[in-house]
DNA sequence: TACTTAATAT
DNA sequence: GATATTAAGT
C-alpha cells in the first residue's frame, strides 16, 4: 500500500540480435524496498552533537523530510541520467550504496592474479545492516567477437530470492505440472531462459527426492537456501486436471505472492570469471529460526565473483549423503 | 517442440 | 566439489 512504483524501461541495445528478438528491459523498480519505518530516517542527525563538537564537525542543520526528499530525488535523477544504461552494456556497473561501499571491479580476463600483492582491499566486504546489501555487478567479457556475443550467456546465479520465486511457482503449479517452460513464464524474470530453469529444476527435483527418501525431517544445515525455502505441501499431487488443492486459496491460475509481472534481470556472473566462490552465507537472521524476512526487499542482485569472500549467496541444496541409494 | 537425463565446463 | 551449461535421448 502506498508504494510507488516507478519504473523506467528502455530497450537494451546489446543483448540479442540473432535468435531472440526480445528486448531487454531494465526496470528501475522500487517496489519491495524497505519502507520508511525500516530505515533510519535521514532527517535524523547521524552524529551526536557532542561528538560533532568534539571533532569540530560542523553540525549540519536539521533537515526536514522535504529536504531529504528533495535530495533523494536529485540523487535518483543523477543515477538515472548517469548509469541507467549500464545494465546490459559493456560497461561495468557498480552500485554504490549510500555509504561508501567499495565499487569493486571484476577482472576481465582469465588472469590468475590481478596483482602481485595478495593483500588488498578486496578482502572482505562487510555486510552490515541486513544481508540484503548486495551490489549487482555485471561485466561483459571483453569479447570482441560479434559472433560470440549471442552465444555466450553469462552464468546465472540463483540467489535466494530467485530461488524462492522458483519454489513458489513450482509449488503452486504442483510438481507434476511444473515444467521448465511454464515455470519460466510464471517466474517472469527477465533474462531467465528455459534452460536455466530446467537446470535448476533438475537440481531441485533431486533435492526433493533426497528429502523424501530420507525422512520427514528437516534438511541438513548445509544449505540455507533450500532449507529456508521449505518445500510446500502442494508438491505432491495436482495431477492432470487443474483442480485446486487443499487450501483452496488458489483458483487455478497462478497465485503469485509477488509483485506483478515484472522483475528485473537476474544476476549474471561472468563467463570467464571462473572461480570458486564458495561463499559462506552468514545467515544473519536476526531472529534466527524465523526463516527469512528481510529478503524480499531486494532484486536478484548479486555478483558471482571469485574473490569476494563472505558475501553473496548462491543457492544450494542441503547436502544429504545418500546412505544406501 | 519441449522435457528429462547425463555429460561437460566453470 | 559444487553449480550451471550444454548435449543427447525420448
Amino acid at each position: 500500500m502506498g508504494e510507488e512504483v516507478k519504473m523506467t524501461e528502455y530497450e537494451g541495445v546489446d543483448g540479442d540480435d540473432g535468435g531472440g528478438g526480445y528486448e531487454e528491459r531494465v526496470l528501475e523498480w522500487e517496489v519491495g524496498l524497505p519502507n520508511a519505518d525500516d530505515l533510519t530516517p535521514l532527517s535524523q542527525p547521524l552524529i551526536p552533537p557532542e561528538l560533532a563538537s568534539a571533532f569540530s564537525i560542523s553540525p549540519e542543520p536539521y533537515r526536514t523530510l522535504l529536504d531529504v526528499n528533495r535530495a533523494s530525488k536529485s540523487t535518483l535523477s543523477n543515477l538515472r541520467g548517469g548509469n541507467s544504461q549500464a545494465f546490459l552494456s559493456n560497461n561495468l556497473k557498480s552500485f554504490n550504496d549510500d555509504r561508501g561501499r567499495d565499487p569493486m571491479v571484476v577482472e576481465g580476463e582469465d588472469e590468475t592474479d590481478r596483482d602481485g600483492s595478495g593483500c588488498d582491499s578486496r578482502k572482505l566486504r562487510k555486510i552490515d545492516s541486513t544481508e540484503e546489501a548486495d551490489s549487482a555487478l555485471r561485466t561483459e567479457n571483453s569479447m570482441d567477437d560479434p559472433s560470440a556475443r549471442a552465444l555466450k550467456r553469462p552464468r546465472l546465479v540463483w540467489t535466494p530470492q530467485l530461488h524462492k520465486r522458483f519454489v513458489d511457482v513450482v509449488s503452486h503449479l504442483g510438481i507434476k505440472n511444473a515444467v521448465p517452460k511454464t515455470i519460466m513464464q510464471l517466474m517472469n524474470v527477465e533474462g531467465l531462459t528455459r534452460e536455466n530453469v530446467a537446470s535448476h529444476l533438475q537440481k531441485y527435483r533431486l533435492y526433493l527426492k533426497r528429502m523424501q527418501g530420507l525422512s520427514s525431517d528437516g534438511p541438513s544445515s548445509s544449505d540455507q537456501l533450500f532449507a529456508s525455502t521449505p518445500v510446500p505441501q502442494s508438491l505432491h499431487e495436482s495431477g492432470g486436471n487443474g483442480h485446486a488443492h487443499g487450501n483452496g486459496h488458489l483458483p487455478v491460475p497462478i497465485p503469485m505472492p509477488y509483485p506483478p509481472p515484472m522483475i528485473p534481470m537476474p544476476v549474471l556472473g561472468m563467463t570467464n570469471g571462473h572461480g570458486h566462490s564458495h561463499m559462506g552465507m552468514t545467515m544473519g537472521n536476526t531472529g534466527g529460526t524465523s526463516g527469512y524476512h528481510g529478503f524480499e526487499s531486494h532484486p536478484y542482485n548479486m555478483l558471482q565473483q571469485r574473490n569476494w569472500s563472505g558475501n553473496g549467496s548462491a543457492v544450494s541444496f542441503p547436502r544429504v549423503v545418500p546412505s544406501d541409494n
